[in-house]
DNA sequence: CAGCAGATGCGACAAAGTCGCGTCTATAGC
DNA sequence: GCTATAGACGCGACTTTGTCGCATCTGCTG
């Protein structure tokens, strides 16, 4: 089922525009800023508005097919649940911004049970730990 | 040992504007956006110019004593380890974007672990679950 | 297939963040 | 202490990012 589709369930109607959107976010398979959205749609000449990247960024985040998160300098959105998904987090160096991978921790597992204490369904975890990179802290060592 | 005074070690200098942010964030206990925090120097009356707030926060940043996150809508700024820290993360809701807390879920040492196979040193894990909070499951079903 | 609420385009606007440059000050070395 | 100086700050102009009102258009429902 394609995400455009579960759109009508949410109350949201399916338009060409955040298809558009949905497609580039899936095409880059990463984290994508507005500026970038908004450049990707010029460069593929799509008819898609700078207000209506706005907009649909909002709803897409309302609908939990987008999850919005800040990663080093600016915000930046990426689908939540990506084709095949394989539960990952982020490692960032706060020196030279570097990120890596962590993948199937288990920690999604522990938050759901966690927050379903509290009757809260989570639909999206993500985490990101801050700190130095290997070779960051080696840099700090003899600098 | 103060936050200001952990500054130097790291290669920036302490300094009152820096001081004062840290302050502030202190006595807030929670999540501010620069804007707000701004507008706590203004109340205060304390002599920081808004591009020195801006740089500040980066300054923070990079030293590690400060992190950044978008909660629900906007980017916000807290202290990384506050003064008898306990592990705590967020569950925020996608429809209403009430916040609660799950605290001492052992998280943190988990990706500590994980990362340190790749000889990453975290030093800052921040977590943030959206979904739907117990209401807004239940506004649903009947709407 | 008609009606209409919701979505988009457009352009003006507001808010948020950045930058260059002159001045000031925290720190290291004396 | 005193001084020299790199780093930090203030200021104001500027750019970028995000918002809004309103006219038009378009999925969806009956």
């Amino acid at each position: 089922m394609s995400r455009l589709a579960q759109l009508p369930s949410q109350g949201y109607r399916r338009t060409t525009q955040r298809g558009a959107i949905l497609d580039i976010l899936e095409a880059s398979g990463g984290h994508l800023t507005a500026a970038e959205i908004i450049d990707a749609i010029a460069e593929r000449r799509l008819p898609v508005n700078r207000s209506t990247v706005y907009r649909t960024l909002e709803t897409l985040l309302d609908a939990g097919l987008v999850r919005a998160s800040r990663l080093g300098r600016s915000t930046s959105y990426e689908l939540t649940h990506p084709e095949g998904e394989v539960e990952h987090h982020h490692l960032v160096c706060r020196e030279c911004q570097a990120m890596l991978h962590v993948t199937g921790s288990g920690v999604t597992e522990i938050l759901r049970a966690e927050a379903a204490q509290a009757g809260f369904r989570v639909e999206d975890v993500q985490l990101v730990a801050t700190g130095l990179c290997r070779k960051c802290r080696r840099s700090r060592r003899r600098p």
